[in-house]
DNA sequence: TTGTATGCGTTATCAG
DNA sequence: CTGATAACGCATACAA
């Protein structure tokens, strides 16, 4: 037996009315007599009527859902994200669908299509760090689909953003792990092409510079894949470990790649993080309980959901076309967690 | 300007034929000149043209998408789980549609509602630690909508369930604190009406008689909400460390009690886990990095949503009423770390 | 106050 | 080979 839903047409059959009598009568409209009303709204509860959404969209040419791509659903940055989008849509009427392009470009643009072409009213999107080319959001936003970018947004395209002051996090981590002692700060980041890398990097780059340290090339590292795969990871700190001087505190610029170091100095037996100074991007609802001092960058990712959302809601119900948009900038949160003083300026030879 | 998408009747106007003509060209029908394909289908490639789904969804009466209502989007279980489920679904041309109970049970039915009515084709669903009452989604189930349970299942309804051994898991974390000189085993537990406490209950318990060692009621705590709230998981914490003797191991039946049990002694002051030894429940990416030797049950959380989504599909697709249902058991995973056998069985006294 | 007819985008059925 | 028409479930302009 397959799932057989009532509609309007049964109840009218059953109560001697017509369609659109009934369906006025559910719409509690002014023409319809009490006792009508009444008498179908007390037989529709009866039987569970619940309206047809699909036949509702079809009509109405809006589907009350909003899409959804992420790179990873399992990753606790998106996942918090996505919390704060479901709470905002669930509070405005709207469903969330959800996919994932795991930071592969065809699987995004895969998504897009799938989402696209009408089943969706409005889009929140955080773009793979595989992508390059943003032509298919810029199309597919000239066409008036609403369109709210989150943490890694498309500059290129005009729209509501949402994004934390990667600057300022990653500035204020460079400075604590300076004013620790530590003078020779590799970064790790995710793929170069991201908004978020190049404004973390430059928030690196410029917390050096303020306090008198040279930046070097060799000392900054980029993962494609932003250490969705943990070779990756392992590659650049093996690399950064074999310099001579090696650093002797590591800046991780990305969720994966804070937790990607972390596992693979602890797996390679050094002291961590009594030799290495250890700051990094997560949002993983755990590495407070990790043994200080690493410290952590971490995300309003649940709020950026929330405003993402918001704004997106706004774009879809606005009657007018809007055309002053605004990128919203959260602070992220710098948790500072136990010294780092012990053993400054060590570098361990890497095996 | 609103996102208007192309439809057949554009096309079918551009071209001067009649939108059968032009359906039919689309979905290559054998009874359509080549000429006319190659004309009508490079005219819609030309203009971007995607059917709408919407519509396609009425007429086929499906709409390719599955609803899944779990307690916690940003709890790394149930992340880790519609990451499984939304790649399955993704392979099969299915859209996920996510909603969150918070574990209440007015949520729960909310969304059930919401979801419902022939908006999805089928139902995954973990239920909220306070539902009691599984009527709504007996009816559901009765009236044919295809439903598939895991972790927190129903047993009530026969249908397709996913579930880890949690007795196993339970049994062997308890027989591993044993092993390691533990005699004074607590047991923070989630609702006691889910299932998944109550198996969970049920191995350690086994556990502790198979070795000897009489349990004691004191020595098990349940969580109403499952430690989604913090003050919860002090609560027994505290109740737990002002018995005299109070225990020297905790054996954390669920993730939020796993971090909130850690959390709260860490904050406490306690060297843990030297002198309280702790196993828990958690699927947390990061719970590996915490210092050893809290040692963890890991579900297969990922293989769950596959699996999950799998057997949906089944149950959507198949022409027959199914009547053989399976319920799929799947291994959860000790990750034991370090050794607890330094200050073993010395209670410490909670200030 | 209620009923009839139309359309949302698509495909299936029937004519031609 | 192609076109006209009905139907999916609903809401609404227009009639009565």
């Amino acid at each position: 037996m397959k799932f057989e839903a009532v509609t309007i047409k049964d109840i009218a059959k059953a109560l001697g009315l017509s369609t659109s009598t009934v369906s006025r009568a559910l719409r509690d409209s002014y023409e319809i007599s009490p006792e009508t009303k009444k008498l179908v709204l007390e037989y529709a509860e009866k039987i569970n009527y619940h309206p047809n959404p699909i036949a509702l969209s079809l009509k109405e040419r809006r589907s009350r859902s909003i899409g959804v791509i992420v790179a990873e659903i399992a990753n606790s940055f998106f996942s918090q994200a996505i919390d704060g989008i479901e709470s905002i849509a669930y509070k405005n009427g709207y469903n969330v669908i959800i996919s994932q392009s795991r930071e592969s470009f065809d699987r995004e643009v895969i998504n897009l299509h799938y989402l696209t072409s009408r089943s969706i009213d409005g889009l929140i999107v955080s773009v793979a760090s595989e992508t390059k080319d943003f032509s298919n959001f810029k199309e597919l936003h000239d066409r008036g689909m609403p369109i709210v970018f989150f943490d890694r947004i498309v500059n290129e395209i005009p729209t509501h953003k949402v994004i934390v002051d990667n600057y300022q996090g990653a500035y204020d981590a460079t400075r604590h792990l300076i004013e620790n002692g530590y003078k020779l700060i590799a970064a790790i980041a995710n793929n170069e092409i991201l908004s978020i890398t190049r404004d973390r990097v430059a928030g690196y780059k410029a917390a050096l510079a303020d306090h008198g340290i040279k930046e070097k090339d060799s000392f900054i590292k980029y993962c494609a894949h932003g250490g969705l795969i943990l070779t990756e990871v392992e590659q650049v700190v093996t690399e950064l470990m074999k310099l001579k001087p090696g650093p002797d505190a590591i800046l991780a610029l990305g969720d994966k790649l804070t937790t990607g170091s972390l596992r693979i100095l602890k797996a390679n037996r050094f002291n961590v993080p009594d030799d290495i100074g250890l700051i990094g991007f997560s949002n993983s609802d755990t590495t407070e309980l990790i043994e200080p001092p690493l410290s952590i960058i971490k995300q309003p990712a649940f709020e950026m959901g929330e405003i993402a959302t918001d704004l997106l809601i706004q774009l879809i119900e606005s009657k007018h076309p809007v055309t002053d948009f605004e990128t919203r900038m959260l602070a992220p949160q710098l948790i500072i967690r136990g010294s780092a003083k012990n053993k400054k300026g060590k570098p361990i030879p890497f095996s």
